[in-house]
DNA sequence: CGCCCTATGTACGCTGGTGCACGGACCGGA
DNA sequence: TCCGGTCCGTGCACCAGCGTACATAGGGCG
């Protein structure tokens, strides 16, 4: 299997950039207007940090800064220490576990509904899994050293995160079910609808080599899939394109399992 | 498929007892003094409690009693408020995930190295999972009431529960890559490996009808895969009773998964 | 225009697990 | 000692997904 470049993607409609590092230096005053500015110009702000109240919520954005995030880019490895966290807006962004170095299962998409570092929440500082940019676009980050200040600022913070943690919980036993009973048609089709969630747009892109290894199934199986798919209108595919057509006919091809995730987390976290 | 009952198991090597249900009264002090005898008479006590400081030890066993769980019992519905919390001490009990009232998955198994109730300590107080009695025994109990408040009065506690969550996040995410790429063969022997951990015995009760629900199969091929194991002589099934006669071999015959999971549980709480 | 890379589609035999049906073994109780 | 219930084992047709190989199409770029 050919590992995953940042080459081009000649289609892709954001055009690739690289995280944004330049070190933001001014007055806490400062970073938190430029931050509050990047919230309001980002299309679908981070739900969990709109929930909070204002104050603890300017507090943390003063020490966020915000990065724009490319396709395929590993943000932490399996294993490694978390270094930062990160609060898409507009990207998303795929935790995968890895197996035998062959073979890999995407088991979360994080997108502004969620978070990526939810281990330290936990009060620890590796993650267990592989970060991956599946959508580019930008996202809100700050130090792991700094999260930690504000998780121990804000009581209103770590009771979202945490519940949050409980949706992580629940939604991984959910997936774990899903690959077990459930055929490759309604699986893809639950992934597609994810996905079509966290990216606001009804285009995005997305080769079905990418999905084959998102679902853990070869990309002939993807391509059979998705050929039903698309022969009941519900999608279409142009060379890495993927549009959503009929995103009703989408959850009624899905399975429960889609259902089953987005209610727990509306009603914990909504 | 037939429903789940709690009738005669006439090979339990444990006698079924129904839950100890008489309302413990007495000072504090009488009823840490009985708490603790439990602990020292319980040949594992639960590893979980064995890690805090005995102040905070001693003052959560204080409003904790001892229960004996039978096989099969039910302890909470999914979906159902949370009314006690378990710290299993040589019972042991299983997380299900109900998916279409016909199928349900095994997603966890609880023994003295956990506990049950892990929403609380993440602030939600619904379960996600219906918790069924794997394996009869002891343990501890505690209404979900003064479990909060123990959790509030003890930041040991907290945070060795929330790491115990971090565990079984990544117990699920390896779950899920389980169910989706290891053979029937593998998962099975992975199971038994983990039953016989934490029934602190080489003898159990287990049919492979049981197994077939726990690992999401028809019972047939557990039959087959069982067969094999036998085989081998790693384990030896007589009417419900299975006994593990080589653990080395079993680990041999299982996926990493298993290695996997118990590195992480001591990694974060070894 | 034509090359080449990437992405999609087709074909074929194989295997692990499914659903169903039935036979046999063990065990407790009448 | 026989009966009935529970548990284990076998057989068979069937199918989803696997591995592999190869064919075709879109599009950038020289």
């Amino acid at each position: 299997m050919r590992a995953h470049t940042h080459d081009a993607f000649p289609l892709m409609k954001v055009p690739p950039a690289r995280i944004d590092d330049r070190s933001q230096t001014g007055t806490a005053r400062a970073l938190a207007k430029r931050a509050v500015r990047a919230m309001r110009r980002a299309p679908a702000a981070n739900l969990l940090l709109a929930g909070l109240p204002r104050k603890d919520r300017l507090h943390l954005l003063a020490s966020c800064e915000t990065v724009e995030l490319t396709f395929a880019d590993v943000l932490c490895e399996a294993e490694d220490r978390i270094s930062h966290v990160y609060f898409p807006a507009d990207s998303f962004i795929s935790l995968v576990i890895p197996l035998n170095s062959l073979a890999s299962l995407e088991v979360e998409l994080v997108g502004n509904e969620g978070m990526v570092g939810v281990p330290l929440v936990l009060g620890v500082h590796a993650s267990p899994l592989r970060v991956v940019v599946q959508g580019a676009g930008s996202a809100l980050r700050m130090t792991a050293a700094a999260f930690l200040d504000e998780l121990e600022l804000s009581p209103a913070l770590r009771n979202k995160l945490q519940r949050y943690a409980f949706v992580l919980l629940a939604q991984l036993a959910q997936t774990a079910a899903c690959n077990r009973f459930h055929s490759l048609d309604a699986r893809l089709a639950r992934w597609l609808l994810m996905m079509h969630d966290r990216a606001h747009a009804d285009e995005f892109y997305l080769t079905h080599e990418v999905l084959a290894r998102m679902l853990g199934v070869r990309r002939v199986g993807v391509t059979n899939a998705a050929g039903l798919l698309q022969e009941r209108k519900l999608v279409r595919y142009r060379r890495g394109n993927i549009t959503i057509l009929d995103r009703n006919g989408l959850e009624a091809a899905s399975c429960e399992c889609y259902r089953a995730v987005t209610d727990t987390y509306k009603k914990v976290l909504g």
